[in-house]
DNA sequence: ACTATTTATTACCCACGGGTAATATACGGG
DNA sequence: CCCGTATATTACCCGTGGGTAATAAATAGT
């Protein structure tokens, strides 16, 4: 079976047999944090929770001290994604600029979430294996990813920073180039998240940028790190997602969502 | 189980009860749309091979037939989306042009390609699905097309008709905002693939093309693709993916890969 | 019509992996 | 020191679905 042995190496919080005490949540997070890497790593089909559980030096069963199953863990991962680049848009929409400012500023901090687990499994997991309301959710998040992207366009275009062009195929054509970075990016090749982000940045605006007159101004600043906004959030564990067919009635799930489709902003924590 | 009524829609060879008696690779090839059809639709791992059959009106078993595994099946949907591709790269590689005109060419047809189920495949396939073997070919068929890209691009550089620029990074970004395509294109939305084809071509290369002087023109031209290469290609049938169970020696399924790495030009037919 | 071959069906097998039950161990507090 | 709670383990269940074996029905050739 497991080996269990010392080993050394990795940050697990469970170290074989030490101080396993580690705050609830810290754990929980490394169990994302590992989930993710060995999903993008061998596609969530490929991965078992055997395995994950075996790299945290525990067992199956204990993931379910966190998680009520494999597709949560899953609609997790896609959560605290989603949430990196909710917060990039919040930052982008609060700082000013004209709407080709706002766009390439996007563009820049997506593109780097792209080169990262997180931002992976936004466009690497598959919608379908997540339970019928977990992927209304993200359908939802989504579609609001992509009017973040519509809108800044359409307000370039109203600006006069953007060229007249149709916005809804201009933001798939920049989100496709930004989300395939997802699948081909390596960290360890020649070049750099930042580098390939800020490449794409000037690169995917060329096209519609209108360079002719346009000072584009771009005043710098503004992207403060707006510092946080606590957030609530109260959730407590109802008893796994019913499994087979029927759905529970009430109760149950209230948590999923979380900050998932409301504000995020880092609250993600106690959990029963 | 299955209902077997006469039903009617549908365009399978094997209507209930009626002359079942067409060409085998007809019936082969209207496997490979069914699966390819419900792959799409429901992802590889959420289609059964019996939601194929019963589509078919046949059952799981008969399907054994004509491929020696669901893993087979997905390769074989792949293959016949990289012949499209390859067929395309063909023609755009043999048309004359700059490399902008190439370039402009090949993403016209890729595009379109991503509007359908084949072209679909090459994107929305996991690659970790397939046999090692098979595995192998898919890696270094994209490899080709991403050297398309990257060819054109590099062409276009040297001839002037494209701003200086790292091919490999222009190529990136123009082929995910293409493969993106096969992600959220729907047929029977407002726009169709020729527009959407056609739309793209001319926003991706706005980018990069080089519309201020330089007439296009410049002899130059060296990047000449070097039509071609056969590599013949000839692969015998190795025991099945490894797995459990042996393997008959001859006969059966004797195709595989046939065209998918080498030519393809539409040769796909003979088997066995 | 008889036979060989192809193609389909019914009835199975069984490995894999998600999920659960029963239980053991550690810890924190009174 | 004892008890309750949180957390982990061992041992198990079992549904699913890919794949196979045995066999039947259709087809072609002579």
């Amino acid at each position: 079976m497991d080996a269990r042995i010392p080993s050394s190496n990795n940050e697990s919080p469970w170290l074989p047999f030490e101080s396993r005490r580690r705050a609830r949540d810290e754990k929980r997070e490394a169990v994302l944090r590992t989930a993710v890497a060995l999903f993008l790593e061998q596609g969530y089909h490929g991965a078992t929770l055997n395995e994950v559980a075996k790299r945290l030096n525990i067992t199956k069963p204990a993931l379910y001290n966190y998680f009520r199953g494999k597709d949560e863990i899953l609609y997790e991962c896609w959560s605290i994604g989603n949430e990196l680049v909710d917060d990039c848009i919040a930052e982008t929409s609060a700082g000013g600029g004209s709407g080709l400012d706002k766009l390439r500023k996007l563009i820049v901090r997506y593109a780097e979430l792209m080169t990262a687990d997180y931002g992976k499994s936004l466009v690497r997991f598959d919608i379908r294996d997540l339970s019928e309301h977990n992927r209304k959710i993200v359908q939802t998040a989504k579609r609001r990813i992509d009017r973040a992207f519509r809108d800044y366009i359409a307000a370039g275009v109203e600006d006069g920073s953007v060229q007249a062009c149709d916005p809804k195929l201009a933001a798939f054509a920049i989100a496709g180039s930004l989300n395939w970075i997802g699948h081909w990016f390596q960290p360890g090749g020649e070049l750099s998240g930042r580098a390939v982000a800020e490449e794409f940045a000037i690169r995917l605006t060329e096209g519609i940028a209108k360079t002719t007159t346009q000072a584009t101004s771009t005043r710098k600043t503004t992207a403060r790190k707006a510092a946080a906004a606590p957030a609530a959030e109260k959730v407590d564990k109802p008893p796994r997602k019913g499994n087979a067919t029927r759905e529970e009635t009430s109760e149950h799930h209230t948590r999923t969502a979380a900050g998932a489709a409301g504000q995020s902003k880092r609250a993600r924590s106690r959990l029963r």
